[in-house]
DNA sequence: CTGTATCCGTTAAGATACTG
DNA sequence: CAGTATCTTAACGGATACAG
């Protein structure tokens, strides 16, 4: 499980405190527009706008959400130049980029297995 | 982004047909619960009611439906003994398993980062 | 034991409007 | 441009009951 076993910490309400916070992490992260986010600010900074046209069919409203969740959980930074209009642009922390590449990962093996998973679907709902 | 760029086709209507299918795979994929079954499966053949004792506060009806996905999309197989009363066991297919090592990556990723994350936390809700 | 179906409250998420 | 707030609808997810 992803939830056990923390060390650095001999008293057992300390464990279970930690497990809940992993498993609290992991669902921030564990998510579609979360993940698919840090792919886009994987490759360079983007304003809000550019991120909203990067990924494709977030709304307004989630994009801001997830956004202060990452940059809460220490994932993405938020930049704002005092313009007018105002400027804000999103990078990743190195937590961040780390975490980028094992989502990177995950787009492979969608591209690698697609013809798989294509297969398996028409056999499947056959 | 993760639903650009496939190759194999020529025909525009084709590659926008696999973007979509590729981001769909991804939204199957890209979830909690998903993940935490597959990182359970990745140990070990289970029984459904195995995997619900694993797969720590997830609910009757989650565990069927993820599994049916899973077995939709080839990641996981599932094989019923005739007996009374039933037993059926999940394994993962070798798809199943490649995404498996990517899963365990997040894992790892959470627990080398669980201490920033934590801080960040902190600070940002101050 | 495993699986389906139903009910029902909670949350997710889109649309819209408004502020700095 | 970026962000917040509100309203409304749809989807998620848990609890329960029942069938093979």
């Amino acid at each position: 499980m992803v939830t056990k076993r923390f060390t650095g910490s001999s008293d057992e309400a300390d464990l279970r405190r930690a497990d809940s916070l992993a498993r609290e992490i992991f669902s921030d992260v564990a998510n579609k527009w979360a993940l698919l986010i840090i792919e886009a600010l994987g490759e360079r900074t983007l304003r809000f706008s550019e991120l909203r046209n990067e990924v494709e069919g977030i709304s307004h409203k989630m994009l801001t959400q997830n956004l202060r969740m990452l940059e809460r959980n220490g994932l993405a930074e938020r930049k704002v130049y005092p313009t007018v209009p105002p400027r804000v642009e999103y990078t990743l922390t190195q937590p961040g980029q780390a975490l980028r590449a094992t989502v990177d990962l995950i787009c492979g093996w969608t591209h690698e297995y697609f013809g798989h998973i294509e297969g398996a679907r028409r056999r499947f709902d056959a």
